[in-house]
DNA sequence: ATGAAATAGGACTTCAATAGTCGTATTTGA
DNA sequence: TCAAATACGACTATTGAAGTCCTATTTCAT
């Protein structure tokens, strides 16, 4: 509950990797074996940032991945958007359609819940990748 | 992802209940029948609730429950910790043993995500269900 | 040209956590 | 002594997270 899923950490330490070697191509392999990661679950990961256009993505031989915008323009809300692909909600009403909640009728803890979730939302947005390095 | 549980929800709801009624004696049928919860859902909450102490059971005909305390001395954090009955991490370092995680020895995002941890804990402790009633 | 190194991405399996159900025991007020 | 209430363990179903496997495509270097 209220955990960060392995894909976000693996792309927060991606991100941070290339970061740090000053934006140097790095590819899939170097990043999961140093890191521990498993391949293909980076690969994936790595195919979402790019879509998401958090990184760039320079196919074939001699290939991988650079920053698409600098470090502190990448935060650590930008990362979990685009890996989750959905909005992050700490209760079902904010993240899809409110009346699918078996309970948003008589619900008395909307606005209290959607006041923490809006904290929770600026603690992750004012962390940049910058201040990791 | 990020997302409270169930659970956690009918236990605020259920607090807020009583608080709202001046710390009248509640029920369980009476709270999951007004909010739509399932019965048996809500008693293993409240008991989990009364274990922690945050509320006191009263056994047995014209039974239900109060407050254990006064509403603005209880807080999300509170709710979330006895109901879950583990620390909120998250990553998993920061809720069970640190070398349990596949990639701790080279996570380079630790302690960034330890300071995120901190906010967030700050973001739950400071709202207390004197605010939500 | 061709092969190796790299990204792209779909399909699948496994595992654990969440949510809910069922059954029974115990307490206590009228 | 019965009904209304809490106490609590055991079970099932569903979902989401994490990881694996396989194949296609791109591009550099020889």
């Amino acid at each position: 509950m209220l955990k960060l899923s392995k894909k976000v950490e693996y792309g927060l330490i991606a991100i941070r990797h290339i970061a740090s070697l000053n934006n140097q191509i790095s590819t899939v392999k170097e990043i999961s074996d140093k890191y521990n990661i498993p391949n293909e679950v980076l690969a994936k990961v790595m195919q979402k940032l790019t879509r998401g256009k958090l990184i760039m993505s320079h196919q074939g031989a001699m290939g991988g991945y650079t920053l698409a915008r600098s470090a502190n323009d990448i935060s650590v809300m930008d990362v979990i958007g685009v890996v989750e692909g959905t909005q992050v909600g700490i209760a079902q009403c904010f993240s899809e359609a409110p009346e699918n909640c078996s309970i948003y009728l008589n619900c008395t803890i909307k606005n209290p819940l959607g006041k923490i979730q809006h904290n929770l939302e600026h603690v992750f947005a004012s962390m940049k990748v910058s201040e990791i390095v």
